[in-house]
DNA sequence: TTGCTTGCAAAAGGTTTGCATTAAG
DNA sequence: CTTAATGCAAACCTTTTGCAAGCAA
């Protein structure tokens, strides 16, 4: 098994949950795409890989995931959906506001974020997020052609 | 009228739209108010007031305001409501996981953040968002009590 | 065994939409 | 005048919930 995903049900076995099938295919599925999938997305690939799952569970499981920080959800105003993302490493996203692809950026450095943000604010830091919003290459290209 | 709302309505109309006395209000109340209010919560007030105005007309104009950048909005997994902001300096926010509170700091630099993340996934950027999550400080004592 | 988890379907509820009316430019 | 904006209600659709049956530990 992927070295990952041994770490991930660690986690998840360590905070005091039951391992199912249904959650290692879950957490399978986002360590390995890469594509910022619904809860939607993740029921409907699983099922047709012959897996029996329900859309509920995935929720369930999601909202767990969620709890571990294991998993972070992106809330795009593009389509309305929530979107979910193994957060192995640290990295903010970039949301094109034409077509609502999301991807993955590394090249900013957030680790001093809680900390300031915990000076400051008082708050008892847990986890962050950060987004970028704009328009994808092929978007800008697209858009171009059009005038 | 306020300096601010002055410039914000500005704005509004350098992007094309007609000014509305609903337009003014809601820009009026967003300014006015560090609460990172709900589409509803912005209903009700300016009900209250005595105002006329529809529920729709508060989405619509909200939707138009996120447009030209001047109002943020920030997706709560907390409440599952979508609270808006307006966004006349950077910042970013903390939400309590407990009570869904948020608040904003602005002791963190994210000036670099568009220029890296341009850069870096080849984006337009037009805007960004941060977001840290954890206990707020009267969320903290009172989980510390319940011991 | 024990009670957390699953799965199905129904329900919820925040947000969007259609359309006739109104008013900004 | 022309066209965008408003307001009302109905529709939408993602997500949540209730509960019986199933399965980790």
């Amino acid at each position: 098994m992927a070295e990952e995903l041994e770490h991930a049900l660690q986690q998840v076995k360590a905070a005091g949950y039951k391992m199912t099938p249904q959650r290692k295919l879950i957490l399978d599925y986002l360590i390995n795409h890469e594509t910022h999938p619904t809860a939607e997305m993740i029921y409907q690939d699983l099922q047709q890989q012959d897996e029996q799952i329900s859309l509920a569970t995935v929720y369930n499981t999601l909202e767990m995931l969620l709890g571990t920080q294991l998993v972070l959800a992106i809330d795009s105003d593009q389509d309305g959906k929530r979107h979910y993302d193994y957060f192995g490493h640290p990295h903010y996203h970039a949301i094109c506001t034409n077509c609502g692809r999301i991807v993955d950026g590394e090249n900013f450095d957030f680790s001093q974020l809680p900390n300031t943000a915990a000076n400051e604010t008082g708050y008892l830091i847990t986890g962050y997020e950060a987004t970028v919003k704009g328009l994808c290459p092929e978007c800008q290209r697209k858009l171009e052609n059009q005038k």
